[in-house]
DNA sequence: GTAATAAGTTAGTCTCGTCTAACAAAATTA
DNA sequence: TAATTTTGTTAGACGAGACTAACTTATTAC
């Protein structure tokens, strides 16, 4: 059993793993907020329970139990921010705190509990798929809002990177998923859009705003 | 903050200390599976946070700010007994496990959530008064079912030391809280209940039950 | 292609929470 | 009350997970 420690490691580094699946000491560091010493440290412990490809000086990777491991914490985590949304009424922005603590509980008759009432969901409130009980992840290919061309209509369907204060950012604007959003106009200087919805026939989302929104096209 | 460590350290003296408020070591010990000299490094330590009244040799009591932490994690146990029971379909002899950990969550909100939701209970799944917020506890005087006398009628109003087993007991004689009880027979040799109920004419229950059921007469 | 910088590792230390072995005090019992 | 048993403490060690200082390897820039 790995401890929550070790369980926050496997977890930062499934996301910040990239299409190589590597992973660099320095940015996990900085992520977990860890001095870089300790997490090859680190490292070398979970080299040896066969969660992580280990060699210095080279990226770390994680195995393929590693991954597995890493989507079932992940899947807990996801699954439990769905139920505070959808059982408990709490807010989108309020969630991942609340969950962080919560996906390192050792009980899977909670979670699955948690799955059943929610029946079986396959997004948690910000658009990320949830991984399967095998750790399968299963994800939508979308495209950035920011890469959409002026005259389209689209669907707001996941959100990058979500904080706290740019989902507060999206609740102001009432954006929220599902959201059908029309591109009135780019900026050509700034990339800057002018889109309309629902409730808002003009509004304005800076760059920094649409890289982070994910959208699917109508 | 204190540790999920301390914090089960606190949690075992409230529940072990006598009337006195006091508490030893060796059975604090054994309750917590932890060795005595461990208890006393430990027992130091709280002792500098001003938990616990600490002398060398002497029993060990919680101070009046360690009973309020203390009485504030037997709240979170509670209420999340009480949470997985009512809105999400565990029976009462499974939910303690769960909330063993879910208790040393820090996210008030959840368990402000929790407790509005509930409508702000006052007793758990067991019959147990859940602590308010500034840690005060109510109890009602209830009296042991091994006290009642032939022919009175009761009310099974709390469970004392529910235990996985006990309740699957209990479950299996269908015994549940709220439960109308007429004592119809004691055998004098050990005291053992011949009582009656709704869905079971006669049913025998050992003083070891009668002893651990709590109860109010009518 | 060498010098400078960034990234990663090694070595040694610290705190927390645990343990065992040995000793001391208190309680029990004869 | 003296001997025995139980309870509690002290001392020293250890693993986990963190740190800093110093060193090594890789990368970048000139």
């Amino acid at each position: 059993m790995n401890s929550l420690v070790a369980e926050n490691y496997l977890k930062a580094m499934f996301s910040l793993s990239k299409d190589s699946g590597e992973v660099n000491v320095n940015d996990l560091s900085k992520h977990l907020n860890i001095k870089m010493p300790t997490v090859t440290s680190m490292m070398k412990k979970l080299a040896i329970k066969k969660l992580v490809h280990y060699e210095s000086y080279k990226p770390l990777r994680l195995t393929e139990k590693g991954k597995k491991e890493a989507a079932l914490i992940i899947r807990k985590h996801r699954l439990t921010e769905m139920y505070l949304v959808e059982k408990m009424g709490f807010g989108w922005e309020q969630v991942h705190e609340i969950a962080e603590q919560i996906e390192h509980i050792k009980a899977p008759k909670f979670f699955t509990k948690m799955d059943e009432l929610l029946n079986y969901p396959k997004l948690d409130p910000h658009g990320s798929p949830i991984p399967d009980k095998n750790g399968k992840i299963v994800s939508k290919a979308y495209s950035k809002l920011s890469e959409i061309k002026k005259g389209d209509t689209v669907k707001v369907s996941a959100v990058i990177n979500a904080s706290d204060e740019f989902l507060k950012f999206l609740n102001s604007r009432e954006i929220h998923l599902g959201l059908k959003m029309k591109i009135k106009s780019i900026e050509p200087f700034d990339n800057t859009m002018i889109v309309s919805y629902d409730k808002r026939p003009k509004e304005t989302l800076s760059n920094i705003v649409c890289q982070r929104l994910l959208v699917e096209k109508y």
